[in-house]
DNA sequence: GCTGCACTTAACACACTGGGCAATTAACAG
DNA sequence: CTGTTAATTGCCCAGTGTGTTAAGTGCAGC
């Protein structure tokens, strides 16, 4: 995890249920460590590792007030997933599905013909 | 990996960038295994794993013709990426900065009510 | 049936992950 | 200074991921 592209350390971040989870709570504003554990059966050094990788890729904010650590959502790295994942909106969206299997076959024949 | 929520296994099958240099080949159309493994500097098992874990995301099919395996792209699994995505756009759309704003400290307020 | 090609599986090494508890740091409250 | 609270870090363990090379499987063609 040293020194991975930002996309991979984003999509690695994302990939755990805990982590998301903990995002879908930051939207609703900042939160302390201890508050984000409590919904969660598990430890709270546990957490606060999810929330280092979160920090780590970029998606959360740690502030400092007294002994709390305030975080708070950081979604920039979220619209470079955005732009990937555009790249395959046409291979997934209904109305696109045709032109998607048009473009597969075209391109097809291209890889044919070198 | 065993019985991970479809999610976590999409984000995890996209958090690696040989896994996603092969997507970006696959919309090109279809291709065999060699054929994919081609471009990288890596044996050709390492590629079939890479492969192997597209599959099982849901992410690519593979067929059978004689003993080539074409490999098609499947982006079904991206939809539910996008919708995730989409739960997040308010954060980091320029034109909704101002609103994501708003809506973390109007719920911040909510929170502290409670 | 042997040989070759495409691909997968096996066996191994090594690093990383994610969980636990215990100990530590940092800051406040008396 | 002492004790409490918040959070992190260290250490251990089990499981998983990713790469290698070597062996196995399945199909085609002479």
């Amino acid at each position: 995890m040293s020194d991975v592209d930002t996309l991979s350390a984003t999509f690695a971040a994302l990939a755990d249920p805990t982590r998301r989870a903990l995002l879908a709570r930051l939207r609703q504003g900042e939160a302390t460590v201890t508050q984000l554990a409590e919904p969660f059966a598990m430890s709270l050094p546990a957490v606060s590792r999810h929330l280092k990788v979160l920090e780590r890729a970029g998606l959360v904010n740690k502030g400092r007030d007294a002994q709390w650590r305030p975080c708070r959502l950081d979604a920039a790295p979220l619209r470079e997933v955005d732009e990937w994942v555009k790249g395959y909106r046409a291979f997934f969206e209904e109305r696109y599905d045709r032109l998607a299997a048009q473009l597969a076959e075209r391109r097809a024949e291209h890889t044919e013909e070198a």
